[in-house]
Order: C-alpha cells, then structure tokens, then sequence
DNA sequence: GGTGTGACCAGCT
DNA sequence: AAGCTGGCCACAC
C-alpha cells in the first residue's frame, strides 16, 4: 500500500520495486520481509523473480540491497558480474564476507515499518 | 488460455 | 540435526 492506497494487484512488480526503493542506503531487508509487507508472505519467490525483471525493467531498482533470509547475495549473479552486487552494497557502507551480509541481523531493514508510519 | 518458472521460505521427514 | 520437498502467486511463452 501507497499513498493514495493505490492496489498493487495491477502491478505486483511495481509494488516491489517501490518498496525496495524505500530501503535506505546502507541497509539491506530480504525476500520474505518485501513479500510479508505487500501480503504475500508465501509468495516470496515472486519477489526476487520480481528483482529479475527489473533487471531488463527499465525502472532502476536496488536490487541489490534485497537479500535471502540468510543474509546470502543468492541473486548476485544476476548483476552480470558477481561481484557487482557485493560492489554496490560495500559502496553503501555494507560489509560483505563470503557472499553474506555482515551484521546482516543489525544492517537488515523491514520494510514493515512502513506500516507503522 | 494452460503450463512453466522464478534471486524463497517454512514445514516435514 | 540436516536435507528435501511443497507451496505460494504473478508473468512470459
């Protein structure tokens, strides 16, 4: 939900790729949280599958602030190169060790709060 | 218009 | 305890 309480049922995808634009710099939120935020908790592949079609989407999305729920870069190797992703998120200030997240747990931001404003 | 898929998650074995 | 399978729903062919 938006301003305006415009339903996303139109588009699934323009609802994550906001939502996803909502995500501080710095701070990283996962598949799950996006698909519990818009109400489809079971349907959290659809968010990533969403992320995929940003990628050729002309909409610019950070994909790369949106993690699994391990913290895991599982979807770096859609940025063209895999190291784009870790890039990106070390450029924002996140560490990243093994394809993972660092302080994953501190740097994760849910975007349910949204809710709350 | 039906089937397949997709960067996941959670539950069951 | 760890591995695997199912499920979920929207979009493309």
């Amino acid at each position: 939900m938006n301003k305006q309480g415009k339903q996303f049922t139109g588009s699934f995808f323009e609802c994550v790729y906001e939502v996803v634009g909502y995500i501080p710099a710095g701070r990283v939120t996962t598949y799950g949280a996006i698909a519990a935020y818009i109400g489809t908790r079971g349907s959290a592949r659809m968010v990533g599958w969403a992320m995929n079609a940003s990628h050729t989407s002309q909409t610019n999305v950070p994909a790369h602030r949106v993690v699994n729920r391990c913290g895991l870069l599982t979807g770096k190797y859609h940025f063209g190169t895999p190291a784009m992703m870790q890039k990106l998120l070390e450029n924002e200030g996140v560490e990243i060790f093994e394809d993972k997240v660092v302080r994953f747990t501190e740097l994760f931001w849910d975007p349910i709060i949204l809710k709350s404003l």
